[in-house]
DNA sequence: CTGAAAGCGCTAACAG
DNA sequence: CTGTTAGCGCTTTCAG
C-alpha cells in the first residue's frame, strides 16, 4: 500500500482515487451540480470504496453551521426534562440538526462548564433550563441564539418559555378551598428555584386572600423529609385537611406516606400535586394535579430557537403557557 | 473600530490584542507552560476581554479528539432509555466528554442517518441500542469504537451489554407456575426486537417444559390492543389465570384493563411484568416484576467505551447482566 | 521564553 | 464541466 490506511479518508483521498480535483469531489458531496455523469459516478464509487464521510469540523472551520444545538437540562432522568428533551429532539430532527445534551444537575458550576464546552463546539443555538444561579455573563459573548425554558435566565433578556406557575398554584389552591378544605399544607423543595417560588407565592396569595392559615414546609426534598413534615402536621389538635405539593416527586412521596399511615384520601386529607405524572390516574384514588404542557413548552422553545437561527425575530419576552387543572378525585371532587 | 467585530474571536485576534504570537496564545490556552508570568497575564486579559473560546473544530482538524461521543437510543422519552442516557452522561462527564444524543425511533432508516451525522462530526466513540435492522456495513469504516447496549448489533462483533432477557423470562414464568398458575398469557409487542424474542422464548421454554398450554398475544402494542387481547382470554370457558407482560408499558396497560374490568389481582388473575417501573410498588396491589439493572448496564457500556477509546481491550463478546425478580404481591406471593 | 510558518479537511472563488 | 489555490482557527515543529 502506498498511502496511509490507518486514518479516516479525507476529501483529497477521494479525489486522488477518482483521479479528479478536490473541488470536483466537493461538488459531488454537495449535491453534484455541474458535474458530468461520468465523473459523478467515478467520485461516488471512490467515496463508497473509501467509506468517506465529509468532516463537519473542516466545514464549520470554513464558516458553515455545525447543524448542532446544545441542550442543558438539570437531569436527563427527570421525566419532565426527558419529555422536553424528546420534543426538542424532534424539532431538531425536522431541521436536520443534532442535539448536544448536557446535564447541569442544577449546579451552577457544572452549568458554566457545559456552556463553555458547547461554545467551543460552536453550536448553532442553545436551549437551556438554567440553574438558580446561572452566570449572566457567560452568554454575553455568545454568537448564537439562546432560548430558556421552564425557568428564566437571570439578569438578561433571554426569551423564555414556561408554564404559568403562579396561576397554576392559585388555581390549585382555589380548587382545594372550593372543595371545602381549610387547613392546607403546602410542601415544596428547592426554595431557590424560580418555579418553586412562583408556585409558593400563588398558593400563599390565595390562602391569605381567603383568610386561611398559611401552612408550609418548603424544605422537603425526599421521601423521608416528606414523611417527617406530614407527621408533624397530621398529629396534634390542629390537623391539616389537605396537601398541596409543589413538585412532582413530592406528590408521590406524600401519597406514599398517606397510604402508609392509613390516612384516607380525600376523606381525611386531600392531595393535589403540581405537575402530572405517569400513573397518577392509576393510583387509589387517582390523584388530581396541575398539568403543565411539557411537550408544548419544549417544542415552542425549540421552534423559537430555530426561528431565531433563521433570523426571524421572536421577541425578547417571557412566554407563559397555560396550565390545566386535572381533577381525578383526590380532592373529593364530583 | 479597526477589526471586524461581528464574528467570533479567533486565536489570532487574541494574539494581536495581547501583542504576542499565535503560538503563545496557544500555549496559554493549553495550560500555560513555558510562558512568562507577564505574558500569561496579558494573554489571559485579552481572552477575557474578547470572550474568546478556542474552536473545537479547528482543534479536531489538527487531529485532536472531539471529546464527544454519540448515543443513539430509540426514544429519549422512554424511561428505560432516559435512565440509561442519564447514566451514560454521568460517565461521559467523568471523562470530560459531551454526548451527542440521537433518537432512532426504532427506524433503521433514521438510525442510518443519525450514524452518518455522527460520523461526520467525528465522534470519539458511539453507544448504540440498535434497531432490529441496523445496517451492519454502516460501521465498517468507522474509526471509533462502538458499544451496543440492550440489543446486539447484527452480523458484527460489536461488544454488547444487555440484561439476561431469556433467564429473566424463565424466572418470571417459573415464579408464576410455582405460585400455582397454569393458564398463563404472555403478551408482547415488537416481535422483531431481539429482547422481545429472548423473553418470549424464555417464557415458552418453561411453559413447554411444564406441559402447560402456551398462550400468547405477541402483537399487542398499546392500551387498546392490550384490552382486546385480554378480553379475548378473559371470556369463555378457558380463562387465563395469569398474565406475563414482555414490556414495561404493557404491564401498565394490563393493570388498567384488569382494574377496569374489576378483575381481582391476583385472586382472579395474576400479573407479572418484565421491567420495573416507577410506582409499580404504589399500585393496588403492588406489581411484581423482573427488574433489569438499567443504570449498571448503561454505565458498563459507557465504561467499556471509554476503556476502548483508551486502547484498553474489553473483549468482543456479549456481557449479560443478571436480572432480579421483585415480588410485590401481584402473583399471590407470600 | 517566543514567533513564524506549515498544514489539518474543506469550500469558494477563479481560471481554464 | 473541471482543476488550482487560498484560507478558515488551531497546534506544532523549528528557529531565534
Amino acid at each position: 500500500m502506498t498511502k496511509k490506511t490507518a486514518s479516516v479518508p479525507a476529501l483529497m483521498d477521494v479525489a486522488r482515487r477518482a483521479g479528479v480535483g478536490a473541488a470536483t469531489v466537493s461538488r459531488v458531496i454537495n449535491g453534484g451540480q455541474n458535474v458530468s455523469t461520468k465523473t459523478l459516478a467515478k467520485v461516488q464509487a471512490a467515496i463508497q470504496e473509501l467509506g468517506y464521510h465529509p468532516s463537519q469540523a473542516a466545514r464549520s472551520l470554513k464558516g458553515a453551521k455545525t447543524k448542532t444545538i446544545g441542550l442543558i437540562i438539570p437531569s436527563v432522568a427527570d421525566p419532565f426534562f426527558s419529555a422536553a428533551a424528546a420534543a426538542i429532539q424532534e424539532v431538531a430532527l425536522e431541521h436536520e440538526t443534532l442535539v448536544l445534551l448536557a446535564a447541569s444537575d442544577n449546579q451552577p458550576a457544572r452549568e458554566r462548564e457545559q456552556i463553555t464546552a458547547l461554545i467551543q463546539r460552536r453550536i448553532d443555538g442553545l436551549i437551556l433550563a438554567p440553574t438558580y444561579a446561572a452566570e449572566p455573563t457567560m452568554l454575553q459573548h455568545a454568537k448564537f441564539p439562546v432560548i430558556c425554558f421552564d425557568r428564566p435566565f437571570p439578569d438578561k433578556a433571554v426569551p423564555t418559555v414556561l408554564a404559568d406557575n403562579y396561576g397554576g398554584a392559585k388555581a390549585a389552591t382555589e380548587h382545594l378551598i372550593r372543595n371545602g378544605y381549610e387547613r392546607i399544607l403546602c410542601i415544596g423543595g428547592d426554595a431557590p428555584l424560580f418555579t418553586s417560588q412562583k408556585r409558593v407565592k400563588g398558593h400563599r396569595d390565595v390562602i391569605r386572600a381567603a383568610g386561611l392559615p398559611y401552612l408550609a414546609e418548603l424544605n422537603v426534598q425526599d421521601y423521608l423529609s416528606t414523611r417527617a413534615a406530614l407527621d408533624r402536621h397530621l398529629a396534634g389538635r390542629q390537623k391539616i385537611d389537605a396537601i398541596f405539593c409543589i413538585k412532582n416527586e413530592l406528590t408521590v412521596h406524600a401519597y406514599r406516606v398517606l397510604r402508609e399511615r392509613r390516612i384516607a384520601i380525600p376523606r381525611s386529607v386531600a392531595l393535589l400535586g403540581f405537575d402530572d405524572f405517569e400513573l397518577a390516574d392509576a393510583l387509589e384514588p387517582p390523584i388530581s394535579v396541575i398539568r403543565q404542557p411539557v411537550v408544548e413548552i419544549a417544542r415552542k422553545a425549540a421552534e423559537m430557537l430555530f426561528k431565531t437561527m433563521e433570523h426571524e425575530s421572536v421577541g425578547k419576552g417571557m412566554i407563559t403557557m397555560r396550565v390545566e387543572l386535572v381533577t381525578r378525585g383526590s380532592c373529593g371532587e364530583q
